[in-house]
RNA sequence: GGCGGCGUAGCUCAGUUGGUCAGAGCAGAGGAAUCAUAAUCCUUUUGUCAGGGGUUCGAAUCCCUUCGCCGCUACCA
């Protein structure tokens, strides 16, 4: 066990985004998560520290296998494009990863075979396997030749096939989690493994309480994986296969030097999105350990955002591609603007119109109007140089004690992955910068010919301008060194380094400033609109008669019940209504005998999805009123005939 | 049903351990200024801090409870 041997070098981050599913295309919420990686990595580059920043693409599973066959090539040629759409993405948001890594790298899968060797061949502390074999059952369709979860089911069939699928059991390996779960639960309660934010320590803590099942690593009927080195008829199963890609990236599988540099010499950031926090925060921790390697430093959840109120959904048709953001605000503002809407680490929504917003207020008027109106008043006044300042004054002073004190707390908020506090922070410094603009009014300055004065004020301002630039760096990365190149900096310094530039004054008098350009030029209603996308908004818990009627009603008759075997509250009905005949599961033996049910006239929801229930299929709904502890079957005032429809 | 989270100005949200905590930004209104990307700066309206109860000298902040929303989960369907 080697949590101990942790003991992290100061200053070295391995940073790492989900890897994602090839099967996807590149959408905002991929961007999102990358986007915010890419800050926080610049952020520790820009304080000079190691930083290796690792994204990458998931490319096994028979979903991928299945689609490259639909489009008629390989599943590696499917990926490769595929896996290209990312980097490209990546590019156009000036991502600035360190390695790509893909789970269909020769490098990769050989990482995953000595994980995999090393967990076959290791003991948990009762000297038991930790790998097992087992079986594992659930619904397989043939027609697939692949196992389908229940939520894949349309109307109880497999989409694709139209078959239902069949129950069918298949010997697979097992992680025998359940040994590692008291450690591991220890060190996420006592921080070890750190999960921010709070909220999110908490429902992995809760996890624990609900109990937690040894999971399956293999898949026999899976093609298109990674094979088991003890037992070449199966395939990783997707977790210990897309998991491992965090060490594979950095050499557990060929370099160890370089492996052990960066996990156990480094501090370990996972950022992650919420849907997959049991994997990260829980099994990961634990294959780690069962390998005796060291466990995550910090698991960062970030949230998940609705676009205009709306949950984002391919079915929806709302998923946002970010080329669209990028052809309207640019790259910069895209990631800038991505990162503001919301604090990071909760769910958010994203409103086109907030977009626009901010784009204007912050980025147009406050931040890039600053930059144009002082290097112009400069331009004018001393022909292009940056002045010497003179005599501070109070005035300066302040501003010069805010801006230092600036880049004291943003780092801060950086520390904690409080991106949104941290931006907001540089923000409220450029506000600060242009009240004292105001106040001091430069113009009236140059009007009165008090040049001395004029000299320390422009001077000031620009100073804080180039704090700004560094501070901005990480977020808008490309602006910022345009901005820094206005400021008279040459090709080496366009990248700035708080260790060179963290004290005032190291922006030299004399040094010529560039041609001036709107950093960020505002959005005219015209541009709003062109890009516009809103949609008439629906009211909200109102549905329309179209809607209504797609619900299929019908009076129906009991023919007999039962109770579910093993089950305290259900019953299984059949009923009957025109000319068929279905069974179904209701959740009401508490207050219904199964003997006073037949013959009952009920009102049965004909069309909804099939479920199965204690593994009984129930095909209908019927229509009960409750309160509080009280349950009432509703029926029909006069007799008809079942099979009426209700409308 | 269980577990967890959330509910603070029109909007997006800050409010560590209870005592200038009733705030910021945006939007709205009025004004100043004119260097600047018609940008900036100043002033300003609205809040039973979801409702109720309790602990306390004192609660948005702790406890109980109700309501609403969201997520996961279950023998909901």
């Amino acid at each position: 066990m080697s949590i101990s041997e942790g003991e992290n070098v100061k200053g070295r981050y391995l940073i790492t985004t989900p890897i994602y599913y090839v099967n996807d295309k590149p959408h905002i919420g991929h961007a999102y998560t990358t986007i915010a990686a890419d800050v926080l990595s610049r952020f520790h580059r820009l304080k000079g520290e190691q930083t290796f920043f690792l994204t990458g693409t998931d490319e096994h599973g028979s979903k991928v296998a299945e689609a490259a066959e639909k489009a008629g090539i390989s599943p590696q040629q499917l990926c490769d494009k595929n896996s290209q759409f990312f980097r490209n993405a990546w590019q156009e948001l000036n991502i600035s990863y360190d390695y790509f890594v893909r789970t269909t790298d020769q490098r990769h899968i050989q990482a995953v075979t000595v994980l995999l060797n090393k967990l076959f061949s290791a003991k948990d502390q009762k000297g038991e396997k930790v790998v097992y074999s087992g079986e594992y059952s659930g619904l397989y369709c043939v027609g697939c030749e692949k196992f389908i979860t229940e939520k894949d089911l349309v109307d109880g069939l497999c989409p694709s096939h139209l078959k239902p699928p069949q129950s069918l059991t298949e010997k697979n390996y097992f992680f025998r989690l359940s040994s590692y779960l008291p450690l591991v639960q220890k060190l996420i309660s006592e921080d070890k493994i750190r999960i921010l934010p709070e909220e999110k320590k908490n429902e992995t803590l809760g996890l624990f309480k609900q109990g937690l099942e040894d999971f399956s690593i293999s898949r026999e009927k899976v093609t298109w994986g990674v094979t088991l080195p003890f037992d070449p008829s199966q395939k990783a199963y997707v977790w210990v296969d897309a998991l491992p890609n965090y060490i594979s990236a950095i050499g557990y599988g060929d370099n160890p030097e370089e492996f052990k540099k960066w996990w156990s010499g480094g501090k370990v950031i996972h950022l992650i999105g919420k849907d997959i926090l049991k994997f990260h925060n829980i099994y990961w921790p634990a294959m780690l350990l069962a390998a005796g390697e060291k466990t995550p430093d910090l698991l960062f959840v970030h949230g998940y955002f609705t676009v205009d109120g709306q949950k984002m959904g391919k079915s929806l048709g709302n998923v946002i591609d970010p080329h669209r953001l990028i052809e309207k605000y640019g790259s910069d503002a895209t990631r800038y603007l991505l990162l503001t809407q919301f604090p990071f680490g909760q769910d958010g929504d994203i409103q086109e119109k907030r977009l626009e917003n901010k784009y204007n207020s912050d980025l147009a008027n406050d931040f890039g109007n600053l930059a144009s109106r002082v290097l112009k008043l400069i331009k004018e006044n001393f022909s292009g140089e940056i002045p010497e300042p003179e005599d501070y004054q109070k005035e300066e002073k302040e501003l010069q004690a805010q801006a230092v004190d600036t880049v004291r707390k943003v780092f801060d908020y950086i520390e904690e992955i409080s991106i949104n506090q941290g931006i907001d922070e540089i923000l409220k410094l450029v506000r600060l910068t242009n009240r004292y603009v105001d106040k001091t009014a430069p113009w009236n300055l140059a009007k009165a010919g008090d040049k001395s004065r004029l000299r320390t004020v422009l001077y000031t301002s620009a100073e804080t301008i180039r704090v700004i630039s560094l501070l901005f760096y990480p977020v808008i990365p490309q602006k910022a060194s345009k901005l820094r190149e206005t400021l008279g900096f040459k090709e080496k310094e366009l990248i700035p380094s708080l260790e060179k530039e963290k004290d005032w004054g190291y922006l030299k008098p004399g040094t010529k400033i560039g041609e001036i350009t709107a950093l960020f030029p505002r959005l005219s209603e015209k541009e709003k609109k062109a890009v516009e996308i809103s949609k008439e908004k629906k009211m909200e818990n109102q549905i329309s008669i179209e809607e209504f009627a797609k619900l299929d009603f019908r009076v129906a008759k009991v023919l007999e019940a039962e109770r579910v075997e093993g089950a305290k509250k259900l019953l299984k009905l059949k009923v009957e209504f025109g000319e068929e005949k279905r069974e179904i599961v209701a959740g009401i033996a508490e207050h219904y005998k199964p003997e006073d049910l037949s013959g009952k006239t009920i009102i049965l929801l004909t069309n909804l999805k099939p479920a199965r229930i204690r593994g009984i299929e129930s095909n209908g709904m019927l229509l009960a009123a409750s309160e509080g502890g009280n349950l009432v079957l509703l029926t029909t005032d006069k007799e008809i005939n079942p099979g009426a429809k209700i409308s």
